[in-house]
DNA sequence: TATTGTAACTAACAATCGTTAGTTTTGTAA
DNA sequence: TTACAAAACTAACGATTGTTAGTTACAATA
């Protein structure tokens, strides 16, 4: 609700009701953008748990994906973080449906990695928390500061996530 | 805007209208709620950073007072991080004022770190933000879930932050 | 040249928003 | 019992919202 339709056809040079030629109305620019990234990440989870590798392997090579994701796809990873309740119907539960799904695949590959002894064996969850909001908050940060090259970023931010500070 | 003055009222069983005779309007619910906890945040940096201790010592006092206020203040946290933006005037100047000090104070505790040697030597940015983005996340979390023991959380937390799960 | 589909436009709608004015109820102190 | 202040109420305001109806401009095709 921070954007209204005629903000939007101002942006694009054009009157309000000439957008409902192109989409069917507000919460369908809503939905395009959130789903078509959330099937993005959902599928690129899947697609790593049904791989072989180890456990570090694979959580080294989500956190990749999840950046590489997010670089491409900034603006609509912010409306996917912020406005993702108010999808309705159908989308809503679609949207919930992925989202669950892309935690659970992460929570196994930690759970995976616990039981190999490969990660110390603190609270999944925790762990699950720490790594999944910092990669959902690369998106602001990513803009706002000088954009180090992708292949630095996600040197830096797996090493950091993975082996610490210490 | 999610929340508009007449569901505000229903929630305490009175009409819109009646609202004014307690508050100014709209705006100083928002900022009552945000400026109160965003002070919290910037003086405890503050003393933090007055005080003496190593920086790795410093690093994890400020995680576990971080954990504090947010258990303590997890409605007006949830306003601050999703809608500071919505303050006008003054009051978004003096926002982004206490913000950026509180972002510099744990800046300046990692470049400390990094100096001694007690923190590995990555790019302070992205130590920053990790650790900052989940301690801003930790609200909507904790809730969530299914609420560790403050004390356990900080442990869990702290030991996740610094020492990653490897 | 005539036809047709695309995409723009103006104007207006019903709903909802924050807020104000003016009035009534309620509880406490004199 | 009276007086007064606090806090509730009703009703309405002007503005803004998403959306629709009806119309016009324009480019490509037959």
């Amino acid at each position: 609700s921070a954007v209204s339709m005629r903000d939007i056809a101002q942006q694009m040079d054009i009157k309000a009701a000439s957008l409902y030629n192109h989409i069917k109305g507000k919460q369908e620019i809503l939905s395009s953008l959130v789903l078509h990234v959330a099937e993005k990440f959902t599928n690129s989870t899947q697609t790593i748990t049904s791989q072989d590798g180890t456990a570090l392997q694979r959580l080294k090579k989500l956190i990749e994906v999840h950046i590489d994701i997010t670089v491409h796809h900034a603006d609509a990873i912010a409306a996917l973080n912020n406005d993702w309740m108010h999808l309705d119907g159908q989308d809503l539960l679609d949207f919930i449906a992925m989202r669950d799904q892309y935690e659970e695949n992460f929570r196994s590959i930690i759970k995976q990695g616990i039981q190999t002894q490969q990660i110390k064996a603190k609270e999944p969850e925790v762990i699950l928390f720490s790594i999944l909001s910092t990669l959902r908050t690369l998106y602001l940060w990513n803009e706002k500061r000088g954009k180090l090259e992708v292949n630095v970023l996600k040197k830096e931010l797996v090493a950091v996530l993975i082996s610490g500070i210490v």
